[in-house]
DNA sequence: AACCAGGACGTGA
DNA sequence: TCACGTCATGGT
């Protein structure tokens, strides 16, 4: 049963590496292990939309440069970085990679954050914006405004293919309603939303020790 | 020196 | 829907 195997292996992972403490924000120095409390401001909020978008097959390392330009210039606010110059946004994250599509993503992020305000998107508001897919939309939901989307990205494909739950094939919201089939019934509530966050955040770094592909458990 | 990294989008079957 | 090319830098 596939629904066994998602249930059985988040407590399996938890106590293989311990809470991961996600998502990473500069304000409390990258990850904060059993502190749930993230983010607590409005600019940390939108600090994980703005990594969302950068992190987007890429480096994490490569988007913390970026995000450390960003922070130098102060333009992490939606206001401030719609009022960046484009030359000088696109320097700003270079290290992240299709500067050119990233920083017009990000613009139109701001935007939408700005009218926004504290008001929590809706999933289809933010994959009608450019540069927003499922992931993406799903990372900011769960990791900057609570909302129960267990994300999916290559890394959970991959385990999860291994330990034959999935045949990789499968298109993302299959997935994932397999995700949330499994887990709602056991969690609700703000558990539900802390497990969603380090269960994905557990897969990332379980893919990651095993990058050849050969994790078995 | 290929290959991959916490994907999304446009296009043509 | 689905497969494929494109976007681009940085580390191994």
């Amino acid at each position: 049963m596939p629904h066994n195997v998602i249930i059985q292996t988040y407590p399996q992972l938890l106590e293989l590496y311990g809470p991961r403490g996600w998502w990473p924000l500069s304000a409390c120095n990258g990850y904060h292990p059993n502190d749930y409390s993230f983010p607590k401001t409005a600019s940390q909020r939108f600090e994980i939309c703005v990594g969302a978008i950068l992190t987007q097959n890429t480096a994490w390392t490569s988007v913390e440069t970026a995000l450390d330009n960003l922070s130098q210039l102060h333009a992490l606010t939606p206001a401030a970085l719609l009022a960046c110059d484009d030359q000088v946004l696109k320097t700003a994250i270079r290290s992240t990679g299709y500067y050119n599509q990233k920083s017009a993503y990000l613009k139109t992020m701001a935007a939408f954050f700005h009218d926004c305000k504290a008001r929590t998107p809706t999933r289809e508001e933010l994959l009608q914006l450019r540069g927003v897919g499922e992931e993406t939309a799903d990372s900011i939901l769960l990791y900057a405004y609570q909302q129960p989307f267990f994300v999916i990205d290559a890394y959970t494909r991959r385990v999860f293919t291994h330990l034959g739950v999935n045949e990789g094939k499968e298109s993302y919201r299959v997935v994932q309603k397999r995700f949330h089939d499994a887990l709602e019934p056991l969690y609700q509530g703000q558990e539900r939303i802390l497990v969603y966050q380090e269960y994905h955040a557990l897969i990332v770094e379980h893919a990651k020790r095993n990058h050849s592909g050969k994790q078995k458990q």
